[in-house]
DNA sequence: TACACCTTTAGCTGCTGATG
DNA sequence: CATCAGCAGCTAAAGGTGTA
């Protein structure tokens, strides 16, 4: 049985940096669950093992994917395990080793081998003699806070007595020598019997060199999370406060709060990823409720008095390590989760400016009634939608509001790295940019240059799949992006639930305009992105729109047509669809008999295909009444000129979402129904009642169910 | 004035839960 | 001199386009 272990192995564990191997063996002296002050330590449990290799043992976590090996009783006391992925970090003054990969080999022996002595993991930091010697500093993992020792017995085999000889009492118990703060470039081997040396870090220290009350230092560390400030109030005082989690550079966690007016300074001047230098600051012991797996049980605090600064300079830390989500993987995230991405941007949208209230909460009706007067001035608020892609050729929409909405500073093709952006489901996954999530272009991270090096070799024609089931047409995206691939027909829209109860769904129709009607155009704000009508008034009624721009006395006229089913079209939109400008149509539209309607003919052609993008989504408002009022509605947020016999302004690089070529127009034409767009007139006199756009439906299926969804919809409300 | 359609985030409140 | 919760869940507050 001995002759299966691997000689030495649990101090290659320690010390080794490795992160695979391909024969070691170990045999399972233990297995207990990870915890710390008797909780578990995440959602996930986590648990730790005993490894022995005969003459050593040494604790390591299980990566938690590893549990089904627990949960088969494959990994009990005695089994022999192969460990062939390990993952090392030094944290809180301790080694923490991860097994990442292992299998189980052989049959379990019935005792342990040989008489195995416990490994401290514990680093030979430098600590001051007051504190710290004595009151040892607890493993970030393992340590019981309250000193009962480990918690044995969870997994595998019968509860055993808590032993006294506890993670923490056994490191005291390195008689046998102590292991050196082993640099990870270091090539020094330590084996066997280890030498007890002190590291040399008094020049450039870390994180873990700092005790309480330590004075006469200078340390360095990356900012990797800051929180706040927020109000906090105690006996004795009242006042806001800040959080930093800082980094050094052997990726010891510490945590630095800000007080009074250093944190106005530190968010002015300091950002995730920035470097500081922190010299005396104050070194505190943590308060228990404030320890964190990750970080060490020391904090520093800072005041105005303190003395620190923003670095240009890394001064050796690397750079951030961040554990990053895939975009398919978002699919399956909670909604509100934050999580980080690296993506690179596909598509940046235009800023939208819309208003602020008249809001109907899109979930339950009771908050219905803050809607605001018509009419009313009122505040913007203005909205950015950006396209993310990676590697797994998925697109997700990432939307920013109002000042990061002016941020943003990003282009197609740049690298973003969003930490803590936060998981949406509005039509399909999405992100949104909160408060505190944190937008870099191009950073310095790994897997940075990868991700360029993937965009820029990226043939021609590739194909994304939208993980959002759609986006705004406001925000102006181009058509390329595609939600889903295949069009749908009427009939199956119809017969969908698409855009029911809180459903939004975007897919795509075919179609043929056969009919349009005038006067589709109204003088807008001439603020970009502002669609707010100038007609009534003569003056915007976003508050910030007040004073117009000159523009030599040119209006701005924005286009805002209805489609049946009933299909909605706003600019930009719109004027994909009329092939021209709104403002260019309302200069057309003064003379009915000249340009215009040779547009209207041209359009009218059923020559002119459209692949059109539509947003399904039932919407609701309050009623005079106080009662809620419930319509489906579908809007064009996207319009592609497939196919056009007499057009040769047809732009064959727009298309990249897919070849649309003849054969598939021809499978429109053939498989799916006929559209019939009427664009109607806005206006009262022309616009046709509800009855009379169903009737203009010639296939009589169709009018039936749209009457019927018609029908069931204000039934509803 | 009523109706139809567009649809988020910040900030506050109040609870958490093992232990003796 | 020492100061610090965190989170889920709820709610207020934020305009714009148009027609009848």
């Amino acid at each position: 049985m001995a002759e299966l272990l691997t000689a030495d192995s649990c101090a290659l564990l320690v010390n080794d940096y490795e992160e695979n191997y391909d024969n070691l063996v170990v045999q399972v002296q233990d297995v207990f669950p990870g915890t710390l002050d008797g909780h578990m330590l995440s959602k996930t449990a986590e648990y730790g093992l005993l490894l022995s290799d005969g003459r050593h043992s040494v604790l390591v976590m299980l990566l938690p994917k590893l549990n089904h090996l627990l949960e088969a009783k494959k990994i009990i006391s005695g089994a022999f395990l192969k460990i062939e992925g390990v993952r090392c970090r030094t944290m809180g003054g301790y080694r923490v080793i991860t097994i990442t990969y292992a299998t189980v080999i052989g049959e379990p022996a019935s005792d342990i081998i040989g008489d195995p002595e416990e490994i401290s993991l514990k680093l030979n930091a430098l600590v001051s003699k007051s504190s710290a010697a004595a009151k040892p500093k607890r493993h970030p993992f393992l340590a019981q806070l309250k000193g009962n020792g480990r918690a044995y017995g969870g997994v595998g085999r019968p509860s055993e007595p808590a032993g006294s000889s506890s993670f923490q009492a056994s490191s005291s118990s390195s008689k046998k020598g102590k292991i050196r703060a082993a640099h990870p470039h270091s090539s020094t081997f330590i084996s066997g019997s280890m030498v007890a040396e002190s590291s040399s870090t008094t020049d450039n220290p870390l994180f873990t060199d700092l005790v309480p009350d330590m004075i006469d230092y200078t340390v360095y560390g990356r900012i990797y999370e800051m929180k706040g400030p927020h109000s906090f109030r105690n006996q004795r005082s009242t006042g806001k406060v800040m959080t930093l989690v800082l980094k050094d550079r052997e990726n010891n966690g510490m945590r630095v709060v800000v007080f009074d007016r250093a944190y106005e300074v530190m968010k002015r001047e300091a950002a995730v990823d920035s470097i500081l230098r922190i010299t005396d600051a104050r070194i505190q012991e943590m308060a228990e409720k404030f320890q964190h797996v990750g970080l060490l049980l020391n904090e520093i605090t800072l005041n105005d008095t303190s003395d620190w600064e923003v670095c240009a300079s890394d001064h050796g830390i690397p750079p951030m390590a961040v554990a990053f989500t895939a975009l398919p993987l978002l699919r399956a995230v909670e909604s509100k989760s934050r999580v980080n991405v690296l993506a690179i941007v596909k598509e940046v949208g235009k800023r939208h400016s819309f208003g602020a209230g008249q809001r109907v909460a899109s979930d339950g009706a009771q908050d219905a009634d803050t809607n605001h007067a018509p009419g009313q001035v009122s505040a913007e608020r203005r909205r950015l939608e950006v396209q993310l892609v990676d590697p797994s050729m998925n697109i997700i929409r990432f939307t920013l509001w109002d000042k990061r909405a002016d941020m943003w500073n990003g282009f197609r093709g740049n690298v973003v790295f969003l930490k803590d952006v936060v998981v949406v489901r509005y039509g399909g996954v999405g992100l949104t940019a909160y408060d505190a999530t944190v937008i870099q272009m191009n950073p310095k991270l790994e897997g940075v240059s990868e991700l360029k090096k993937w965009w820029t070799n990226l043939p021609n024609g590739s194909v994304f799949q939208h993980l959002s089931s759609g986006y705004s047409a406001s925000g102006g995206l181009t058509v390329d992006t595609a939600p889903r691939s295949d069009p749908l027909s009427f009939k199956e829209v119809l017969d969908s639930n698409f855009g029911q109860d809180k459903r939004v769904d975007t897919f795509h129709i075919f179609g043929v305009i056969t009919k349009i009607a005038r006067n589709t155009t109204y003088e807008a704000c001439r603020f970009e992105g502002c669609n707010r009508s100038l007609q009534k008034t003569g003056f915007c009624l976003t508050e910030e729109h007040a004073e117009q721009p000159e523009n030599d006395g040119e209006k701005r006229y924005c286009t805002a047509e209805a489609v049946e089913l009933p299909l909605i079209a706003f600019s930009p939109v719109g004027d994909v669809i009329m092939g021209t400008t709104a403002d260019e149509v309302h200069k057309m539209q003064a003379h009915l008999d000249g340009p215009y309607s040779e547009l209207l003919r041209d359009t009218l052609s059923g020559l002119t295909w459209f692949k059109f993008t539509v947003q399904a989504r039932t919407r609701s408002w309050k009623q005079n009444n106080g009662r809620m009022k419930y319509e489906l509605q579908y809007t064009v947020i996207a319009a592609l000129k497939i196919k056009d016999d007499d057009d040769d302004d047809w732009d064959k690089d727009e298309d990249k979402d897919g070849p649309v070529d003849a054969e598939e127009v021809k499978a429109a034409d053939t498989e799916y129904n006929t559209m019939l767009l009427f664009l109607y007139n806005v206006r009262a006199a022309q616009r046709p009642s509800c009855e009379l756009c169903l009737r203009t439906w010639d296939n009589p299926r169709l009018s039936a169910g749209l009457s019927q969804k018609a029908r069931s919809q204000s039934a509803a409300g």
